[in-house]
DNA sequence: TGCTCTCCGATTGTCGACAATCTTGGCGAA
DNA sequence: TTCGCCAAGATTGTCGACAATCGGAGAGCA
């Protein structure tokens, strides 16, 4: 129907639900968004006041989100948010390479040629943001979720989609908002971004696969290499 | 070091730790072995009172379950466990297919020759068991997971071994406890298993991912046609 | 001066009670 | 008779207080 605003199934936004359900929600933006830094202490009680609610439904959204990954928490020891390091980003990017060629193949012969054509849309939406002085790059990163998120919603698996969207996957989404603000490689995603769409609108799974583990691949080597960077101006500042 | 009870890696048993992991983890085991119906609804304050604890940490602990996917809850509406029927049983196969051929391919470059010859000594065991009128079916079962497992932590890849292992991929133990009953299809399985082992000890990743990808693709339509039978018989009862 | 041990504050883990919401059974009207 | 409405019971959601445990500051001793 909209291509617009779909990124709202990453986080189910509304939550209308318990307040336990609400805390999860604004606990993963804050830490998905680096509000609360990496490896940052979370003090139950203070948490707790701050969203207007006993700890009760905060200590269930904690758990959630320990389930989700976004946190660690150890026995009466409390509980942090999660340290995202090179290794762990590096074995993400490989089982995103896996998971989402799977996606990639599956969607070339499960996707609807209406979905197809909104993919389409997508891109076109996206390029005209990029062009614009790349917009804000908040709605660009976000914007390559969703196409991401559109392709595993065509698999037609939904076990796939789980892990790669609604819930299990946030990690990625951090991992995003810490490095896209550099925002190089726009323009040779997008274009990998096109072909991949080119091979689902010819039902070829096996290219179309390739042309995903590959786009992801390079963005993993793009990625790479840009900690390594920051951790050369951060070995020379220390 | 020890290739005996592995698997308890797989549930991480003495949960030494608060009350809500306890309960997670009986919860987990009953709804794995089948000993809580899918389906069936879970009352709170009978699951706390026969836990001997308070509602408190069997919410945390129907939470964590929910992130397992082992249960679905609906906001006021309590909590009940999942239901696995044909679709969902043929995503978490497909999914596997492509997490196992991963791990497969990274193994056989990252294990050692010392891990490579325990598993070895694994199966000589699993071998054992089935000669011997076939054991205990569960035992079986449970070798052939840890066989599964002792691949993935071989990886190297801890995110893919947290998808197969430790937490979030409980699902599989559900249904293998409510398919391998049957425990046929163990001797062809077996040579498989050497068969993948014999690609690890070459190291020919690409090799073994074919052969684990084919074992996978051979468990699901061996169990697919099973519950197509049962299916039948269903319908004749009804 | 440096180390250890102890005690205290802070934080987490747990419980029982209360409020909000849903389900179900019965009653009355068309 | 059947449909819809209402009330009572049951169940979930939430809160505040208490107990258990941990980390750290400071005193005491070598």
């Amino acid at each position: 129907m909209s291509t617009i605003g779909e990124h709202e199934m990453l986080l189910q936004v509304p939550e209308q639900g318990t307040l336990a359900d609400l805390a999860t929600h604004r606990l993963a933006h804050s830490i998905v968004t680096g509000e609360l830094a990496q490896g940052q202490k979370l003090n139950e009680a203070e948490l707790a006041e701050r969203f207007g609610m006993g700890r009760g439904p905060l200590r269930e959204a904690l758990r959630h989100l320990e389930g989700m990954r976004l946190v660690t928490r150890i026995p009466n020891a409390g509980t942090r948010v999660v340290v995202l390091d090179r290794k762990t980003l590096a074995d993400i990017y490989g089982v995103r390479e896996a998971l989402e060629g799977m996606a990639c193949r599956l969607a070339a012969t499960q996707m609807s040629n209406e979905e197809i054509a909104n993919l389409k849309k997508l891109l076109d939406n996206h390029e005209e943001q990029i062009e614009k002085v790349g917009g804000k790059v908040y709605s660009q990163s976000e914007g390559d979720l969703d196409f991401h998120f559109q392709i595993a919603r065509g698999s037609r698996n939904q076990m796939l989609m789980d892990m790669l969207g609604s819930e299990q996957y946030q990690l990625l989404r951090m991992c995003r908002y810490r490095t896209s603000r550099k925002a190089t490689r726009t323009k040779p995603a997008l274009q990998q971004h096109r072909q991949i769409v080119a091979a689902l609108e010819q039902r070829d799974g096996e290219l179309a696969e390739l042309l995903m583990r590959r786009h992801i691949h390079g963005a993993w080597k793009s990625i790479s290499e840009m900690i390594d960077k920051e951790e050369e101006v951060g070995q020379a500042s220390a």
